[in-house]
DNA sequence: AAAGGTCTAGGACTAAAGGCGTATGGTGGG
DNA sequence: CCCACCATACGCCTTTAGTCCTAGACCTTT
């Protein structure tokens, strides 16, 4: 792990709040605290907090509203959210994980559950990044087409080299000028090549054949 | 919303667990059903649910280590999963939170209980997707760019209602003439507003507008 | 050697695309 | 009330795209 997770607590007892803070402290984490939801509110915005606890009753502005709120927003869409109930509150816990709070913890909070529940959360997201990593590393620079070579376009949509070299470039919006430049033959064999283009790729345009091609190069770039 | 999201539920009691299977199905999901958990795991591969619910209390294997043993395959590390517990076991909860579970629903489970504890799942892990594809800017389906709206063309483009209509048929491959028939408009209207989209996009000329336009509604697809 | 595919390219033509200017209504905000 | 923006539309003009036909040069396969 390369740097310490940051966890945000909201609590509005002084004395809970660095109760948790120290023990969270001692256990490698960076922790930042607030005090009611409102100012947990801006910290997590200000703070971006791998791990968010918070407290159900509090001045100003409650657990629930908390976990609404930033489950609207996108960067805190996916932010694990550990409530913090006293035990009286049990029944109001499902309203709280239906706003989309991950977990809940029962004052007063024994160590080691504190603990576990921190770091099954961490290990969930962290298994989220993996898959958005694994993605990601698919299709490196987006899902974007790969306009570095003919070949998909020959291999996959039965073109022949030169047809596949025009096509890479009529696809990339030139005009047929510009191809006829670019490949150093005549604007006439651009013409030719590209309605035998049409022909095979049942299309009845530049457009859509470069559409075709478009999706073909996305598909093919990578895997 | 494209299809029904897929449930499955392991549940060793057949009465529970056709009763639960009917009650989401009447409301509109597809349910799948195991008895035992060494059959929801094979089932869960085969099926690939959107929403897991499993019982805790089984035999073969329990749901802790049903939770366990998916948590630690990549297709379901983020797949939500809820147990459903009787009232004894509220203390071995814990347990499986810290397994990777998402929720928990205590037996007898309300109709109106399981809906929205399921919604919640469903929402959040719907806001997980999202930040993949934004962040991978990968695609459901593959690659391909979604021509069923052009709103993502007037949000992301900056085009108006109109020009994002007729670029989302020109990207297809229609013509001038096509498309004025199909937008109810005159070609020349059709035309003037190509221009606007042209200048907009900073391209010249249609097949580079498409281009613009299927990457964009590649990115930005589904809501 | 003959056959078939590819790449090249010409002529002649039609169709479509695109630029530029202008103009009319509608609509929402200062 | 006026202004800015939007959608609509026409005309005139130039450029580009695309079709059909033909045909030579260069390959490989038969």
């Amino acid at each position: 792990m390369s740097t310490a997770k940051k966890i945000l607590i909201i609590e509005d007892q002084g004395t809970m709040r660095r109760n948790l803070a120290l023990l969270l402290e001692m256990e490698g984490f960076q922790v930042v605290t607030a005090e009611n939801g409102r100012i947990g509110l801006e910290t997590a915005r200000r703070e971006r907090p791998d791990v968010i606890l918070c407290d159900v009753m509090m001045p100003e502005m409650d657990g629930y509203a908390v976990v609404q709120a930033l489950r609207g927003e996108p960067d805190f869409a996916t932010t694990p959210f550990l409530f913090l109930t006293a035990k009286g509150e049990k029944s109001d816990i499902r309203v709280g994980m239906n706003f989309g709070a991950d977990d809940y913890l029962t004052k007063p909070v024994v160590r080691d559950d504190l603990l576990a529940a921190i770091e099954a959360r961490l290990a969930r997201a962290e298994a989220q990044d993996e898959r958005v990593r694994e993605l990601a590393g698919n299709h490196p620079g987006g899902h974007l087409p790969d306009f570095s070579s003919p070949a998909p376009l020959q291999t996959h949509l039965g073109l022949t080299g030169r047809e596949a070299e025009v096509l890479l470039w009529v696809a990339q919006g030139k005009s047929n000028g510009d191809v006829s430049s670019i490949l150093g033959c005549s604007e006439k064999t651009v013409k030719q090549h590209l309605g035998s283009i049409f022909e095979k790729l049942g299309v009845e345009n530049r457009t859509s054949a470069s559409l075709v091609a478009v999706e073909t190069l996305a598909k093919h770039s990578r895997g």
